[in-house]
DNA sequence: CTGTATCCTGTAGGATACTG
DNA sequence: CAGTATCCTACAGGATACAG
């Protein structure tokens, strides 16, 4: 089975730099993709799962506290009959789309190396 | 036992966008740190272990390996006595600068964060 | 709908010992 | 010095089932 495409993994050297700092956040899991769609717009969980289909909803769900812990993303439920919860980027949370579209643009060149050698 | 600090893992969702292309390069491991040490001069294999004093050779061998096959770092042996290896930054490896650059700055931002809170 | 709890697996990476 | 090989462990994350 296993469509598992590639698996790293991040170990915090120590809490020396900021760079380690911020790839705990960045480097876990599908933490970017999830940042990603957050800066697009604010959205719900369940519309998380499908931006992001492979995740599972534990992760989803750790990664989300992990981020609302650190100030990176707001959750909102609204108190509606089914209820709803609405994640969004924080102030905080935006300052991280600039490293993402950094490495989005590296990562669009690194496709067209991979391509082209 | 274990000075460890924290792991991450990060698994590519699938070859759709280039941020899991790129990440799977940043993602790994110390190889942030491993290309921000090299974005201030080329270094040898051995003045790397002692830049990431808690990296392995094994992982520092791999992950050099693995920025060498995408072109992200360059392998220079020099032909000298005892032989000294040097690592540096391609030009497409410095492209991840700025990348970098931006986790630094909100890795900064989030300590103070964590400070303040 | 939005999670949470449990179980299980794959694998990153450390430690150690050895080589050219 | 610059690795390579082997063994072993920790833990991220999937799957599944269940809960408010």
């Amino acid at each position: 089975m296993s469509l598992r495409v590639r698996k790293n993994r991040v170990q915090a050297p120590s809490e020396s730099c900021p760079l380690t700092e911020c790839m705990s956040i960045l480097g876990g899991a599908w933490t970017p993709n999830i940042i990603w769609f957050l800066s697009e717009s604010p959205r719900r969980f369940s519309e998380l799962r499908i931006d992001i289909p492979r995740i599972s909803a534990k992760v989803l769900t750790v990664r989300l506290r992990e981020l609302e812990a650190k100030g990176v993303v707001s959750r909102a439920v609204k108190p509606t009959s089914p209820p709803s919860v609405e994640y969004a980027l924080t102030e905080l949370g935006g300052e991280l789309i600039p490293a993402i579209e950094s490495i989005v643009k590296v990562g669009y060149k690194l496709k067209l190396q991979a391509v082209a050698s």
